[in-house]
DNA sequence: AAGAACGATTTGAACGCTCCAATGACCGTT
DNA sequence: AACGGTCATTGGAGCGTTCAAATCGTTCTT
């Protein structure tokens, strides 16, 4: 059978086509009795709205734009994927889609920006990875596209709004945990300084030994690109001190599986010997039974859902509709939402 | 400034909106001089077609949907990722997009069909994890929605176009290896009877045991739910019988990592001692060394995407544009497109 | 030389929806 | 009885595109 149209549903209710749209789209202008007939018909014949017919007519397409990852790191990628995920499923509950794009660079993202958007498929976009200066970010505020980053503006001057995990109260915790188990010489295995999110969580660490009073000597604070292998080799270095940390926390579980590699191939036990804690909670981490600092990622994914609905509804021309109680009338808020700053969740296992 | 449609770059290239549609769908049928003329209004005015309008019209989305997975199994999950990660990059460079959705079952997964189709928002499915009696295959099939499927069909009179990769050929590789390097006791340690991914990896161990004539105990061939803890007791059953097997070939790397352990609990040496090989090569068989079989995930995407081309090419009613070169005029093929089988590659690491 | 066939281009209509302005019904007030 | 006002509903227009058919000029055929 033929698809039902709004004009379909509107003969068969004895109706107006628009009455047919006004039930759906705006049910408070309607009577009730006829609301009812027309939701009959609309089960009926199981109509449902065509989305591109619509997306023509109002410029809105309920399509959002996330880039997924050429696979990089093997360890941390999966982060993403299950950001992406959490991402989909809040989505889908609101009724949005999440399109997927590829990119190599931030350069070729924004060439796809320019793709999606001039075709006008896409109401918005969910960044992430943010970093200082970051072009795409611009490159969007510019054409005033809305959009939310996962991930701080890093001092730019962002005006965007943005939901985060705070790196530095991870590594706190995590340091913290280990002063309560009686460590004094705790390390930090991180990345070179200029990272934004790296300095971050070192500076949690920082922190907290500074306040605690913990032994910090020489060595205690390496900077290594990320990976196993230097990861491993920088975990050697701090093992081969004259007075070695008895415990490591890392910048990444990449780093920190590194040094659990390092720690076992010399017979020493992570947790038992010396501790190690790493960062983003990897499967990999589960596995080995390495503790990890876990953001909470599917409440970062519903914040920035959540946010992007109220950027879109800000940017609404014509304002939401009255059902939506988006604050108070006439608020008239032009500015980027509040930020959202998450708290990550330290997952205690053998290695400390 | 505002968008660029056909009529403005017409005006501005001083011929009709349907020369323009045609300068780009069509290009056989406009005057080589108009063409170029046509061309370079709309890179000067930077027309790109609106989808939605488009759509509209046609009723090609370019839109592929594609189920991603709630985070289940963490070691194995990330098959599907990467697997993702290629499907948007082929179908990108095809010019269609990959819309992500997600559910929980198969059940819930036909409802997220209808809801996607009846919007027509969506051309056409990729599926992945299929099995015997797949009420969704049976339920796009029923509809005529194109589809193919990463996954063989099982059994189940599949009708359909499909990718997959040769478990069983994997598992064979994997057993010769080790033949190859003198091991004679290799055990296979699987999931239970009846799962069809795990009886295929099955068989291509136990064909080639027959075939070299290999030393098979009873107690080498294990069946159990995936996962780290029963691979690990699997294996340690194993290891304790009179006549221990020299060597495990697993069916999942979850179970082989569950495999390597026990080994290291025991102080035994993965490779030295007991050689272990797992299956999909997850990244955290990369970090701990673990040999494992690689299935070609990105060949798979690009397959199914070819495929899929040809299923809503041969769909199409009134038939491809003469440059699209679709086989030989009126072959009239209604059949489904023909399989592809690709082969997985062995990635020898320091465990066998 | 008239008609047929072709190539290049144009015009009108339609896809299904929502916006906008207008309509009629009903109420209470003058 | 005529007037403004609210509520419920309606018809027309238009979003940007492609399809189908029509137009016009040119060349091939008989």
């Amino acid at each position: 059978m033929a698809r039902a149209t709004l004009e379909s549903v509107a003969r068969h209710a004895a109706v107006s086509r628009q009455t047919v749209s006004n039930a759906l789209n705006a049910p408070h202008l309607v009577h009730p009795e006829t609301l009812t007939r027309v939701r009959a018909a609309i089960s009926e014949l199981n109509y449902r709205p065509h989305h591109a017919a619509r997306t023509l007519r109002t410029r809105r397409s309920q399509l959002v734009g996330a880039r997924i990852e050429p696979w990089r790191d093997g360890v941390n990628g999966a982060v993403l994927d299950r950001f992406l995920q959490s991402l989909t499923a809040h989505a889908q509950a609101r009724g949005q889609r999440i399109l997927l794009f590829t990119a190599e660079d931030d350069e070729q993202e924004c060439s796809h920006y320019e793709d999606l958007l001039s075709g006008l498929d896409l109401d918005a976009f969910v960044l992430h990875g943010t970093h200082a200066d970051d072009r795409r970010t611009a490159w969007l505020a510019q054409r005033r596209v809305p959009f939310v980053t996962f991930g701080r503006p890093w001092g730019s001057t962002g005006t965007h709004g943005w939901v985060d995990v705070d790196g530095a109260e991870g590594t706190r915790a995590a340091t913290a945990h280990l002063v309560a188990a009686g460590h004094r010489r705790i390390a930090f295995l991180g990345w070179p300084e200029g990272s934004e999110v790296g300095d971050d969580r070192r500076s949690g660490w920082a922190d907290l030994a500074l306040a605690a009073g913990l032994e910090v000597r020489p060595g205690y604070d390496a900077g290594v690109a990320d990976g196993l292998g230097t990861g491993r080799a920088a975990a050697a270095a701090m093992l081969d001190l004259d007075v070695p940390p008895t415990a490591i926390v890392c910048a990444s579980d990449s780093l920190a599986l590194g040094a659990w590699t390092e720690l076992t191939a010399r017979g020493l036990r992570p947790g038992a010997d010396v501790a190690v804690i790493g960062f983003d909670d990897s499967t990999t981490a589960a596995v080995v039974g390495l503790s990890s600092v876990a953001q909470p990622l599917d409440d970062a994914a519903a914040a920035c859902l959540r946010m992007l609905h109220d950027v879109l509804e800000t940017d609404r021309p014509r304002g939401g509709r009255p059902d939506d109680a988006d604050g108070p009338p006439g608020s008239g808020r032009t500015g980027p939402p509040d930020p959202v700053l998450l708290s990550p969740r330290l997952v205690v296992r053998a290695s400390g």
